[in-house]
DNA sequence: CAAGGAATTTTGGTATACCAAATCTTCTTC
DNA sequence: GAAGAAGATTTGGTATACCAAAATTCCTTG
């Protein structure tokens, strides 16, 4: 990721400080003093804040600093209603389109995370998991819904990532992975859809638990 | 919509000029020109080349001007399926959701297209189409469903203010309308995902009829 | 006369300076 | 001492000036 375009760059770098939270939600993003501390001038760093607002990170406000976006649970529980939506059209599609070799690229990765899981540590794994989703999109061969599954997932990054940490979840994502892999291989429309929305279902599980631990630990921030 | 913020008035005044055909598919837009021409600076002209071009409207090239984007007829496609899938679970959501209120809304944009329909131009009746479909999205009481429906329906309107002229398929579209509102004050979420997958397919086959009405007649462009 | 290259021009990217609105602070007054 | 108003300051919005890369044009040369 050695991306050429300045304000890409600095929405990256942004990106890591609020997700790892260095930036807490809530805390205002000053286009002055960021653009002082990265050393660069505040036109691009206010292009990397509206890319940011587009992917939900920050919230914009008339007249107002950026804040640090802090996604309700009702956010996130909508994000993933969306996502679910598109992650079921993906694999209906799939099934009838995708090729072979796009199916073997999402078995691959299912396989690696199957195989790897215990060696690698929760933020590969999270990129793997984030990763597969987006084959599955990706195979549906429409670039729309692609990029805009792809918008949908980056919003909810934090979330997700939170959520990774969870390895007590560990069997039941494996699984439901490879039913996953198994429908597409079978081009089985129906089974496809439901295992996707199954995983989905279960996700939304998994990020109540988290905004449950959340509430009763308020700060995790790791600086 | 005498919106307050610059960009936007520009990107509206912009985005008029490339669906009335003033700025044809493939013609550059050239910040600096543009800019003058509307007696404003480069900083406010170039993040409304931005949000059009998250609209799909025009589209960015490295280090090169950036065009009018020409939709082939699979992006438009392309389109219009994630769209289905988006308002699909709309209906279905909104059959579980809505308060009554909100589908007497719909209902009543469906009542006054039916009512209006050889009174109002086809701009109007354009208009009118995509605040029905606004408004479902809206119903559905999810905040990121209806962000999303909104940008891809901002992409769809060049497409479907071409399709919009086509008043053959009068009827139709008033019937299915219809049959929509019928589903959502019968909270029947099959039937009412049904209608809006049916109408959208539709939608579809009409798209495909402009595109090989302009195939025939290759630039329409009414200056 | 054609082909290649160099210079100029065009264009987007970046930095900076200025402006207006909103906020915060402080001083005055009741 | 508290409340309100006025001024100072902070902050995003806008305009403009400068820079580097890319495209185009024109001149030179074989």
């Amino acid at each position: 990721m050695v991306d050429g375009t300045l304000p890409e760059q600095i929405a990256t770098r942004l990106r890591r400080d609020i997700l790892r939270g260095k930036l807490p939600p809530g805390a205002p993003v000053k286009e002055r003093d960021h653009a002082a501390e990265l050393g660069v001038s505040r036109t691009p760093m206010r292009e990397a804040i509206r890319m940011l607002a587009k992917e939900g990170l920050v919230q914009l406000r008339p007249a107002r600093s950026p804040i640090v976006a802090k996604p309700s649970f009702e956010d996130v529980a909508h994000n993933i209603e969306v996502m679910a939506a598109l992650e079921v059209l993906s694999a209906r599609l799939a099934c009838q389109r995708a090729s072979d070799a796009e199916i073997d690229e999402i078995a691959e990765v299912a396989g690696r995370m199957e195989r790897d899981y215990d060696k690698l540590d929760r933020l590969d794994l999270f990129e793997l998991d984030m990763s597969f989703h987006r084959a599955i999109a990706r195979a549906a061969g429409n670039p729309v819904l692609d990029e805009t599954h792809g918008a949908l997932l980056a919003r909810l990054w934090r979330a997700r990532y939170l959520s990774a940490s969870r390895k007590r979840s560990r069997d039941r994502v494996l699984r439901q992975h490879a039913d996953i892999v198994t429908a597409l291989r079978a081009r089985d429309a129906v089974a496809a859809q439901t295992s996707v929305q199954a995983h989905l279902d279960h996700l939304l599980v998994n990020v109540v638990d988290v905004f449950d631990a959340e509430e009763a630990e308020p700060a995790p921030a790791e600086k």
